[in-house]
DNA sequence: CAGCTGACAGATATTGAAATCTGTCAGCTG
DNA sequence: CAGCTGACAGATTTCAATATCTGTCAGCTG
């Protein structure tokens, strides 16, 4: 990467921590490696994050706020709950299925980096559900759902498809016959919802 | 291990084979290992195993048989199939937590097996769903269950509940509230199952 | 002669010395 | 003087020599 001299920032040196993850892999790319990327000296990286700990933390959260920022103008549409629902979670496996079968080397990448950090893993699944509570607490003022306790019931749901969102289960989601696996519990727990 | 002077047999080398595993660990157990345990040269152990992998796998069956055997009783009474169902799931999620539980190292140790014997883990998974496949039909044909493919349910049943059963998410059945992520999850899909 | 042994070749794992990396900081530079 | 540099100590990783293991098989033993 040419070194630039625009001033350096840390969004700069998250998009360079990121190509350096993409080139190297996740065990050996260095804090040297993302500064020789920007042309300065390690030292000023570490002006900008404490520790490498913290860098890999960042890009991380990053990558997650990207899925989260794309599904949560589905949550919050006006549509009929449950076309919703299952559109929210459509996107979800589709845009995992992507990441995963596209480029599998970077998405291994980050799955080193998401066992890393599951403290921002933690906070990316919070975000997920909270988005889900959204749907559902519509769909039971609308009366088209039932919930007693729609964060409860938002996060069943979340547990009962992570098949198809849960980055362990990436080998899967190439396999003939997941789409079918993937209606059938989709309408499983959408019947378990309905009013 | 003493050696003691009985026949060598298949049996015998896949106990001592366990213990092997239980003490050195997966990565440090080695088929000289259990040689010297039963007393014999590696040799003979080769005679009933042609690789170390197959010896490997062996073991991992037996593993994974001893819980669908406890299972199968669940599935095979003719209780009421919701109550077998809900049983089924308890004592499933209840054993897979003892075993990470109560020995976390041997727990360990058996997960890095399963990951290197994929065709025994998915024998293990198509028993299972079978098992599940008998209650759901038995459940539609008492008119208690609605299903229009009883395997294909079971299937969605058996990953829907993924999280409480599934050893990559071993690490979250210590959590404080967990029981409750389990009974909303199993009352979604049993509420989605009901006739 | 059925079952076991132990030496062997090639593959894999261990080890420790050398190289590289992380994180700090005194001092340089624009 | 705010921001960057580069040398440094301790931690971690690499690499190549060495040791151990896997799988085979000719021959021993009861």
């Amino acid at each position: 990467m040419a070194p630039t001299s625009e001033t350096l920032t840390a969004a700069r040196i998250l998009e360079a921590t990121e190509e350096v993850l993409r080139r190297h892999g996740p065990a050996k790319a260095t804090v040297v490696d993302v500064a020789r990327a920007l042309g300065v000296s390690h030292g000023s990286v570490y002006r900008h994050f404490r520790t490498k700990a913290a860098l890999r933390e960042a890009v991380t959260e990053r990558w997650l706020d990207r899925t989260s920022a794309s599904l949560s103008g589905i949550a919050a549409g006006d549509r009929d709950p449950e076309a919703r629902l299952r559109d929210w979670f459509t996107a979800l496996f589709t845009a995992k299925r992507h990441k995963a079968g596209d480029d599998p080397e970077l998405f291994a990448t980050y799955m080193v980096l998401i066992g890393e950090n599951s403290a921002v893993v933690d906070r990316h699944i919070a975000d997920l559900t909270g988005q889900l509570t959204e749907i559902v607490q519509d769909g039971v003022g609308r009366g088209v759902f039932t919930s007693a306790a729609p964060a409860t019931t938002a996060r069943a749901l979340f547990d009962a498809t992570g098949r198809f969102h849960d980055p362990c289960y990436a080998r899967d989601w190439e396999q003939p016959g997941i789409e079918t696996e993937f209606d059938a519990v989709v309408e499983l727990v959408l019947r378990g919802l309905r009013a």
